[in-house]
DNA sequence: ATGCCTTGTCGCACAAGA
């Protein structure tokens, strides 16, 4: 079973992106993230087509996530738990069913928090803080449980090309930092470093002052597994040539492959 | 560098991203 996430950078532009990417890599089940759509215009029959469930957490212009998957999607749950005022569309979560049990997974986009000393940089320390309270909810629990996403967080200076660059931004405050670990901490796999230590392996490229072409890259789209999930656990792998596409977003896909 | 791109918006400049 191969699970995946991807930033698209709004699903309007990256429709025949989107499809052209789903047809080559074959995942089972996508998250995406930045659909920058409501529910009601994203184009789910053009993904059904292809032989997918469609499940979406949108809103207006900016945020929004989705769920796709060839099996079905169960016991949908739109919204981080622990704040009822927020309104930004930024996770959903669903359960898969397979031949060999269920998978529960969670779809997110971590708040950016840029700039610092604004309240944007409170809020996504805020959001991990919620986070970090529902995965403990979700690990006491039997299923296996994976976390994908568009984390916004640079975990170790060796996940950015130019460290220095960043030191005061957001996606690598140590706050931020420091929270990321402790989610980690609860008792999750982080797959791919699991799987590698080589430097240089990034998820994000800016479109500007020619990120791409120069390797400056950072690396924030993370899978987390639970322990049950990660004795599945069997490969996972970054789909970088998706950024020298025609219009790609500046986020490539990464994924996870799980026994059965 | 408050810059550089890209996307979405009841657009014709601006907000937001990272």
């Amino acid at each position: 079973m191969k699970i995946a996430t991807w930033n698209i950078n709004g699903v309007k532009a990256r429709l025949e992106t989107v499809l052209a990417w789903l047809q080559e890599a074959d995942p089972d089940v996508a998250c995406l993230q930045e659909i920058k759509s409501i529910d009601e215009n994203f184009p789910r029959e053009e993904i059904e087509a292809l032989g997918y469930n469609v499940e979406t957490h949108g809103q207006k212009s900016f945020n929004g996530v989705a769920l796709i998957s060839k099996r079905p999607l169960e016991d949908i749950q739109r919204g981080l738990p622990g704040d009822d005022s927020d309104e930004q569309a930024r996770y959903i979560e669903a359960t898969i069913s397979t031949e060999t049990g269920a998978v529960r997974v969670g779809c997110l986009y971590l708040p950016n928090g840029n700039p610092l000393g604004t309240e944007k940089f409170p809020y996504k320390l805020g959001w991990m803080d919620r986070l970090i309270a529902h995965a403990k909810c979700r690990l006491a629990q039997e299923t296996p449980f994976l976390m994908l996403g568009d984390y916004n967080v640079i975990p170790d200076p060796k996940d950015a090309r130019n460290p220095e660059n960043w030191t005061n931004d957001a996606l690598f405050q140590p706050e931020s930092r420091q929270k990321f670990r402790t989610l980690l901490n609860l008792g999750f796999t982080e797959a791919v470093r699991s799987c590698t230590d080589a430097a240089e392996t990034y998820t994000f490229w800016d479109y500007q002052a020619g990120a791409w072409q120069k390797n400056n890259g950072i690396r924030i789209d993370h899978i987390l597994m639970s322990p049950l999930a990660t004795d599945r656990f069997s490969g996972c792998g970054i789909d970088k040539h998706v950024r020298g596409w025609e219009k790609p977003s500046d986020h490539v896909p990464v994924w996870v492959r799980l026994a059965a």
